[in-house]
DNA sequence: TTGTGTTTTATTGCCTCC
DNA sequence: GGAGGCAATAAAACACAA
């Protein structure tokens, strides 16, 4: 027996003397394979609803009070009369495992949800109301127990996996974010470096010309009536906002992670959108 | 009926707590 | 050291398809 612990067959449900033997009725019979689980018992007429006693023809008998030990076997009924031999035959008889019946499982699963364990007193006393075994109430409740543990971590893992695919789509979504991010960068850059470019171009031309400007020259000024000012129709105002607000939108701040160079420096030059695109501490705080 | 998978009851061994 | 809890496991009982 499992760490010395005794498994006694103590129950008291004790019924009637049919013969000499002082019956002790453990309330349980074996159900044969093909019997259905109908009830084992009846209720104790002026007990609780979950009193019971054996009204089955197999049961379970101790002859604790007889013989003062602890056997335990299953004597049929409807064959006390064939004595000794019979007698025999069921103490050397392994016991057989017993199913509890329905109202027995039920009882003790609202037990069980009141509170799942089980102190001495509540066993005692529950193993009284549906007249099993202290031990047998115990045993169903660490089983029960173990049940309700696992089942608990099937319900762990289902929310685990639920939040792990909540999680993926969410970085699927952001790695496309990424993606149209990047582009627009790309974009923009090309446009800041065709700016660049068209802006030195005039400065040569101005230099090659000499020619001292009608009125002075505005390089800031996009807008200026020089004769040779580039055509800015390539950056339409509704573009130049659009690249306002691309780079001063708060999402613009937040620049897609560069992978393994796969984004070339920023152009070297000053930008004239207010940031210094050369910045490295802006970038890698960027990102 | 039988083979097989699942559920339930019970045991065993180890661990912790008092 | 005993009582009780738990994990692992055995084995009976049960469900169900073929």
């Amino acid at each position: 027996m499992a760490g010395g612990r005794v498994f006694s067959c103590n129950n008291t449900n004790s019924v009637g003397g049919s013969n000499n033997l002082s019956v002790l009725l453990q309330s349980q019979r074996v159900p044969s394979s093909s019997e259905p689980m109908d009830p084992l018992f009846i209720p104790r007429p002026g007990s609780s609803p979950y009193s019971f006693f054996v009204s089955g023809t197999r049961s379970m008998v101790s002859f604790e009070d007889v013989h003062g030990g602890n056997r335990s076997f299953f004597r049929s009924f409807d064959e006390e009369e064939n004595g000794d031999e019979d007698l025999d035959e069921y103490f050397h008889q392994p016991e057989k495992k017993r199913r509890l019946t329905v109202d027995q499982v039920q009882f003790l699963e609202k037990s069980f949800e009141v509170e799942n364990k089980l102190e001495p007193e509540r066993k005692t006393q529950l193993a009284k109301e549906l007249g099993l075994q202290p031990r047998q109430v115990a045993i169903w409740f660490q089983n029960r127990r173990a049940r309700w543990k696992t089942k608990q971590l099937e319900k762990d893992y289902d929310t685990l996996q639920a939040s792990f695919n909540t999680l993926k789509d969410d970085y699927g979504n952001l790695l496309k974010e990424k993606d149209k991010l990047k582009q627009e960068v790309l974009q923009l850059t090309d446009k800041l470096v065709m700016k660049e470019k068209n802006n030195s171009e005039l400065s040569d031309v101005n230099t090659v010309c000499q020619e001292p400007p009608q009125k002075p020259v505005d390089s800031d000024s996009p807008h200026s009536s020089y004769p040779f000012e580039p055509d800015q129709s390539d950056t339409s105002q509704d573009e130049e906002d659009n690249l306002s607000k691309a780079l001063f939108q708060p999402s613009s701040y937040i620049f897609p992670k560069l992978e393994d160079n796969d984004y070339s420096d920023p152009p070297a030059s000053s930008c004239s959108y207010g940031f210094h695109v050369e910045d490295h501490a802006f970038w890698s705080s960027a990102y």
